[in-house]
Order: C-alpha cells, then structure tokens, then sequence
DNA sequence: TTGTAAGCGTTATCAA
DNA sequence: TTGATAACGCTTACAA
C-alpha cells in the first residue's frame, strides 16, 4: 500500500492540512509538531503524489520540450544533445522535470504543444528553434501560455528567448581574418529569414565597414537551408563572379559544402569559418575552424528563464545572451601561411 | 475558463460518468448519445486533464528515461540523441509522453528512478545502458517496477531488453576480415564485466575457431573504458608482444586510439573495424570501418517492449534483437590492398 | 498554531 | 444504457 498524506497525519496525530504545511515548510507550522511530523514521514517513507498535488495547484513542475523537424543535419549536430542536457541539469536542480516529443514538421509540433497545454501535462514550453513566422509560437502566444525560444524571436514583445551574440561573434570572426590579411572575404549564410542568418550578415558588414573594406554584394550568398549541399551550391554560384581569399559561413555543414566547392575549383588556400564546432569539423581534413555557440548553455538559460517565469519571480528579465567561443583550426591556417605567420595547432 | 468533463455532460444533457464513456468509447453507451456528447466536446473544445485521469486510474501514460552519467564520449556519440529519437517516436506513436534526466553517476540515477517512482511520475523506466551489478536495475527489481533496459542484462530473469545480437555482429566481421586474408587477428575491447564486451567476444574466438584459426590471449585486450585513450594504450600493451594484421574493436573510439597506436609505431596497412558508427569515424583519416548497432531501432524496441509490459499486452515478449549493419571503409582496406583487391568506397 | 471542509477533474463501482 | 456517488491524494480558504 501506498503511503498518503493521510496516513501521516493519522500516524503523527494531526490533519492531513498540517502535514501538507510541514511538506511546505509552512512557517506558522511550530518547530515541535514540524519535526515530529517529518519523522512520521520519514519512517513511513512518505512520498507526496505528484498527480494529486499537480490536481490541486493546477500547475505540475514539468517544461515540455520540442525538438525540430528532424532533418538529418539536426542529430548529426552536437548541437541539440547538448543543448538537452543543459536543460535538462537546470531544470533538475530546480525540481523541474522535462518532457520531450520530436516532430517531423511544423504541424506536429504545434500538434505536440497543443496537447501539452490542453492535457495540462506541462507549465511552459521550450522550442528549440526560432523561425521566422513560426506558427509554433503563434499558437502559444494565441494560448497565452509560457514558453522561452533559444535563438532571438523576430517579433520579440515579451517573448522569452536567449541567444548568442550572433552580432558580434562574426564581428570578432571577421576581424580576425582581416588580421590575418584577407582583403576580399565571402558571407555564405542559411536562409535570410531566419534572425540568425540576418544578425550574423550584420556583423559581418559591420566589421568590414568599420576596417574600410568595401562591402560587395557579389561576396554574399545566401542557400537554402544549413546543409552541405546548400553551402555547396551556394559558394559554387559565387566562384562564378568572385575568387574570395576567406568565407564565413553561418554553419559547419555549410562550410563543408563550402570547401568541397573550392576544392573542386583548386583553391585550397581560402580561409574557411563554420559555426557551432561540429565534431565533423574536428576531425576532417583540414580542420575547421568554428565558432562554438555553447549550446549547454543556450539551454540552460532557457530553462532558466522559463521557470523564473512561471515561478513569478521578481525581476525575471526576458532574455539571455550566452558568449561564443571562436576555436582554431586548420582551415583558417592559408592566409597565415601566405602571410608568413605560423600556422596554428588544434 | 477550462473545460471539464462536468461542463460536457451538463451542456449535453448527461452525466459526468456518461461523458467519460464516451471518451473511453465504451460499447454500452448508444450511439445517438455518443454522438451528441462529442458534438458538444467539440464544440466546447473539451479535452480531458492528464492529471485528474492519472490521480484516477493511478496510471500516468509518462515513462521515465534515465541516461546514464555523461562521460563526455557519450554526447559525442550519435548512439544517445539516435536512441532518444527512436524512444521518443515510438512512444508518441502509443500515446506516452517521455521523461528524461541526466545524471553524473550511479547515484544519481538511482535518486532520479526513485524520484519518478514515488512521485508517480511514469509508470515505466527505460534504461540506456546495462551494466554488471546495476544498482538501478537492482532498485527497480526490489520495488517491482516497470522498466526496460537498452543492452542485456547479466541477469535477465523476468528483465525487458533490447539489444543487438554482438555475437553475430563481431562473429560476421570476423569472418569478412579472414576472408579478406588475415591471419593474426587481435581483438580490443571495452571492460570485461560488460555483457557486451563478453558477447563481442565470444563471437571472436567462435568465428576464429570455425574458420580454423588459433585463439591467441596475446592478441586479446580490455581497455579500462570506452576511451580512444584506454584503446590507445591497450593496443600498446598488445603491440609489445604480437603483430597482428587487424583488429577488431568493441568501439569506434577504442578504434580511433588503436589506429594512433598503430600508427605511431609505423603500422599503417592493418584492418581496424569499430562499433557505433560515429560521426567522427566517416570523417577522420583513414574512414573508419564500423558497425551500426541501429540505435534509433534499439530505442524503439525499449519502448515498445515497456509499453506492452505496462499495458499488460497479451503475449508481449520480453525481449528484442535489433539487426546491426556493417559499414565498410577505408580502414579495412589495408589487407584488401595487398590482397590484391579493390579498395572499397566509402 | 492547527483543523475542517471544499475543491481540483477524472474514473470506477454499484444501482437503476 | 445511464446516473449517483465515492474514491484518487493533495492544497487552501476559512474557522477556531
């Protein structure tokens, strides 16, 4: 037989309401009953039913989390594992559960988030993608019902989200190259609508006009999704107006798509840039030089943020922005070594 | 205002119990109520709360999935998020939500499982990793619980597993890397007290045995872990007394350090074959020969097997063998080239 | 400082 | 075929 808040009260002598107080640490509770009430727990081994004390608050402790559109590139991306676990330690350490449901589209997402908040199973949402126009936050922002994004919302009015500085990570990236003596470098990016493409192109332009470079449209494009092939077919277009002596690109795998292009042309001495430090990008030939978005992080800050909010706690703030980390590798080492400088280890 | 079961039946002129019924579908309500009592559901956007329905019938529609202590190789290994994603589809397609935490050590996972025992919270347990003398899987046997775990167990009495067939698995390969032409084959594995350190290599020594060959204890090595540097060294220990001319690995990273202590000692036309398929393997030089123990599908059949086992299915097993697939690449090419044959593509 | 009692939204048992 | 009514286990006014 389970053990009940009842059979605690009946075993120690009081009503099952003080129990409940105990349980709270309710201060208007005395010390005495207090501690011979939680020995009664203890020795029954009392354990309050979540379900029950969910019915009752209305509200359940656990986060509902949804995974994008699986496109292969996702579980291939150390981002989301990583991502998960981030939330998933924060929220342990505040008592918090998390639920998951992967989706193929953006139907069955709003699908999953539907059922969340009408089943009641969940307190808040946490996506894990922010795109432009998402239906996803449409209906959540329609239900009125919490949710954080990671990745900055296009329509940002009291939504929770937290990012990266994607501004100022490619700032920095560029930056560099240009130290290392690139004078014509490329911007190869994901689609435009999406905030991160726009805010990582910002940055780039940003930094080439404030070291008097001269930004050339020519220079830019843009593919059609994060994928090898995209970045392919992309850089392939831009080879037939320009010869760029670098390229960022907003992705690992679009950096690979990158490379393989201008291999197949005979660069082999551009400079290339990727972001969130793939472990493919780690161990190929050459090595990619990445930015790492620190994805752990990412996570944790959401699930931060969403459960400051639906604890009301003051001065939540609405946002959260985690550094990125720009790590080294071989596929920035051409320029260097045109330049005469050492060429840089791992 | 939500609405609830009470408000349904009053709207449509029924009880509460009434209502009910007809959400289970219950054959001895009429069809002329049934239909009027779902108009008005629809109408009213009713949809039941998890939470009174699992107070009620003691029974969540949630299972708890435990991952085990985050040695930093498993996040870089596919095997998780793949395994998550197989576990997660499957339970979507039956209706069960999925919990999940991450935790640092065995303790850990034991707190997490009593936690989602006592608080009711799932009413199954996945486990993803099998190991001698689990203490979660000694918790769950003493408390009766409900759970399935991912690899056999050393005691399987009345236990839910899923795995892949190792022996066959390494017992194939073997047989391929024979009759590619070795001769003097060295196996690696992870620790010995792992059933699937003990299955890989019973398929070993079997293979060997039928195809005539010597079993030798001074080509068979444990490393201390499933580390590129346990496999490093215990393929140096190994290197001191033998030469073989391919090895078979229980890991693609034990592989990685095998293939570095090979080659730092100038053997570079030894056959190396892994398991798990990983990322880095396809990438690094030499590609990696592998095999793909199928993880999402592994996930899946947990899945499947515990929701069977909760819902009392008629004639649920109580285990699952999921197929692996070898992956052949450059790594295995080696022997094949001075055989005289072609080398394979990727 | 503590107890009583109503309520949270279902399901299940027993009657009708 | 349907309806009352009592659980399920906890929280929270409101009283005392």
């Amino acid at each position: 037989m389970r053990i009940t808040i009842t059979d605690v009260a009946r075993e120690s002598g009081v009503s099952a309401s003080t129990v409940s107080r105990v349980v709270h640490d309710n201060p208007r509770i005395s010390d005495e009953t207090k501690s011979r009430v939680r020995e009664t727990m203890e020795r029954l081994g009392y354990f309050p039913n979540a379900l029950a004390r969910g019915l009752a608050k209305s509200s359940t402790g656990n986060l509902g989390l949804i995974l994008p559109n699986s496109s292969e590139n996702l579980f291939v991306n150390p981002f989301f594992i990583e991502a998960m676990r981030g939330i998933g330690v924060e929220a342990q350490s505040r008592g918090y559960n998390i639920m998951f449901s992967f989706s193929n589209n953006e139907d069955e997402e709003v699908g999953f988030i539907r059922n969340y908040i009408k089943s009641r199973w969940v307190d808040g949402i946490i996506l894990l993608t922010s795109r432009k126009n998402d239906r996803c936050m449409a209906y959540l922002r329609k239900k009125e019902f919490p949710f954080v994004v990671v990745g900055r919302p296009d329509k940002a009015d009291s939504t929770l989200w937290v990012d990266n500085d994607n501004f100022h990570a490619v700032y920095d990236v560029v930056n560099l190259l240009i130290d290392r003596g690139s004078r014509s470098m490329a911007f190869v990016g994901g689609p435009e609508d999406f905030s991160v493409t726009r805010d990582r192109l910002s940055g780039y332009k940003q930094a080439l006009s404030i070291r008097g470079l001269k930004e050339d449209s020519g220079l830019i494009g843009f593919g059609p999704d994060f994928s090898e092939s995209g970045g392919k077919a992309t850089m392939q277009a831009l080879l037939t107006e320009r010869r760029p002596d670098a390229v960022v690109t907003t992705d690992d795998y679009i950096a690979f798509g990158v490379i393989d292009a201008l291999l197949e042309v005979g660069l082999d001495d551009i400079a290339v840039v990727g972001f969130n430090n793939t472990l493919r990008g780690r161990y190929q030939t050459p090595t990619l030089t990445s930015v790492d978005v620190n994805p752990a992080e990412l996570g944790a800050g959401a699930a931060a943020l969403l459960i400051d909010k639906v604890t009301r706690r003051e001065g939540a703030s609405d946002h959260r922005i985690i550094d990125t980390v720009l790590i080294e590798r071989d596929s920035t080492s051409g320029i260097l070594l045109k330049s005469g400088r050492k060429k840089p280890g791992e």
